[in-house]
DNA sequence: GTATCTGCAAATCCTTTGCAAGTCA
DNA sequence: TGACTTGCAAAGGATTTGCAGATAC
């Protein structure tokens, strides 16, 4: 579990506490191998320590996310999902059917933010982008 | 103001009334250049007949949706957009920093749909895609 | 010791729903 | 007339905030 060692050195060097809550939530974060959401994470703590509240998810979300810890990412459906920054790259094919979210691999997009980058001077989220659509299983 | 006519024509064709508020919604939507939100509409109409309620809004929204007259975009930050389907294709840089929408020449991203139809066997909605960064003004 | 964190409750924002009254065809 | 629509009010889900008590350092 090295990432979360990594994330808590970040947390202390820049004088925020380590609390038990922080903790819980960083576990449920890295032991998540997909993007997870705020009630998820709550969900997992509050049944090892039944005071937690969800309130402190989403405090401790918006500070990890402000010293660039973990990413956010809006794949619709009005629920923001997170993910630990260091875990790599990656994009999204989300189902607009079944709700479905695939992974897509980062080359596929090589061409596109060169192009995005040259004649938009547009420089793209590389760490996370949304297609919307149907999937496979949907589109039958 | 003919495609109005024409969704117009839709929907009395397929039984559904056309009421003052379903048409003051419609004009909304269609004078507006960009992509409008449910809050937006609701405030160019109630300001001209102040009985106008919200949830007239989401539900001509989700009439015209269902029958493919408009077209819905969730671009992030907890709100969804609307658009005339008609109004032709286009996709859409939005910046994170300061919520500008770029619109995007559809053809950028032939491509990319090609590899994700053969590869991924995922339909995307090529309609509407976002990509979310930073444009060129926040970027400096 | 004390500034930072947490739990709790209440508030906010966007959207949806139930229902009775109103209205288009 | 009668089914479809609306306005209103209340509910819903996700997220944010104020505050007083608790705790990491």
């Amino acid at each position: 579990m090295e990432k979360t060692g990594d994330i808590i050195n970040r947390l202390t060097e820049q004088g925020y506490r380590l609390t038990p809550q922080r903790m819980m939530v960083l576990a449920a974060i890295e032991k998540s191998d997909h993007h997870i959401s705020a009630e998820e994470i709550y969900a997992q703590v509050v049944a090892k320590y039944p005071y937690f509240n969800i309130s402190t998810v989403y405090r401790t979300l918006e500070l990890l996310h402000r010293l660039g810890l973990v990413t956010e990412t809006d794949l619709g459906g009005g629920r923001v999902r997170y993910h630990p920054a260091d875990k790599g790259h990656h994009h999204h094919l989300v189902c607009q059917e079944c709700g479905k979210v695939i992974d897509l691999d980062e080359s596929v997009l090589d061409h596109l933010k060169l192009v995005l980058r040259k004649d938009y001077k547009f420089d793209p989220d590389t760490r996370h982008l949304a297609f919307f659509g149907r999937c496979a299983d949907c589109s039958k």
